[in-house]
DNA sequence: AATTCATAAATTGTTAACAATTCTGATTGA
DNA sequence: TCAATCAGAATTGTTAACAATTTATGAATT
């Protein structure tokens, strides 16, 4: 249901009824209600009381950059902080993230690269601070969700491709940098 | 539920039990289950399959000073916005939530002076964009839940006291400044 | 005394039924 | 024609029962 909507495929203010998700994913209205209620207080719905759930409107180019920055200075903290004790492990991980997101952008399939993309960033996020990794989370939901409109599948590769490079090379100013560049 | 968290009556890692909430508020366990998971959305508790929720663990002082400072600038956004069209109403509006605020502080209830505080900052996010609204509540919840535990009650007041005085004379400086001051 | 294991109790997860509310569309009356 | 009204249909809100899982208990074994 997330990848639905930070990819774009439902409409904004379209409203998202709990007993046809129930049988689209095979279960219950109970279940269903639970996660349109986290994807609410994650930002990416907006519920009514007795109306249930719509999807939310984009924000504003004011609300987009004060969001932006916020979400800029967090991800910069995270990744500092990881940079500073990055396994072998890590490596290979971010490796094969960037991988998977490069090779959505070749598919050119927007979900894919909307999720992977996420998924990307939300790793040196996670391994900085769990904490911290709910609070982006709600950040870049939004954000994703006016960026997949209008994005060129080409730059993704190629921005993502330098901050990871910037990493695995421990160049923790280059990488700051470029995440700077990718995080508008 | 919210205020028994943000007041920290309950202690850290403290499991809570779904059946005893549906008692205490006369409901069932479905009710309860939503608001358990919307706390949790917002950071307050912390979810683990098939165990519940618990009380989260409190932020460090490196994720705290990094969550502060989000914290402080998408305040300041919002209240720069708020002055820019204030009526006659908000004038009202701040100035009785400042002093149910300040009658707290002189009872010196805890539990009340957090909500307070909360909805005093709250207003001004709210009436500058409902979308900041819902990312302000993360934010501001974690951080208060670890504040309530230290605070002094006579600084709580004059602090706020200064702000909203800045604000009803329409010193946007002034008010930024001291709200600087306030949310470390 | 410590460990393992089986059992029981407590707790969370899911479901279907029912209640309450909102939406829809036809009917009525001016 | 238009607005108001009223059933019914669709949708959300709530509940209690049951299923699945985890935790606690205590006896048996080493």
């Amino acid at each position: 249901m997330r990848s639905d909507l930070i990819s774009g495929k439902l409409d904004f203010d379209q409203p998202i009824r709990e007993q046809r998700l129930a049988e689209r994913f095979g279960t219950s209205r109970g279940p269903v209600r639970d996660a349109l209620l986290r994807l609410t207080q994650e930002g990416a719905l907006v519920y009514e009381p007795n109306k249930g759930v719509r999807v939310t409107s984009p924000l504003s180019d004011e609300e987009r950059s004060v969001v932006a920055s916020m979400r800029l200075s967090l991800e910069k903290h995270c990744l500092s902080k990881f940079m500073k004790n990055m396994s072998e492990n890590d490596h290979r991980e971010l490796s094969l993230l960037l991988e998977r997101l490069i090779s959505a952008c070749d598919s050119a399939s927007l979900p894919e690269v909307a999720e992977r993309d996420l998924a990307l960033h939300r790793y040196w996020v996670a391994q900085a601070s769990s904490h911290l990794e709910t609070m982006w989370l709600g950040l870049s939901v939004r954000m994703i969700m006016k960026y997949s409109r209008l994005a060129k599948y080409e730059d993704i590769a190629s921005e993502h491709q330098r901050i990871v490079e910037a990493i695995l090379d421990k160049d923790l100013d280059k990488a700051l940098y470029f995440l700077g560049e990718n995080v508008i």
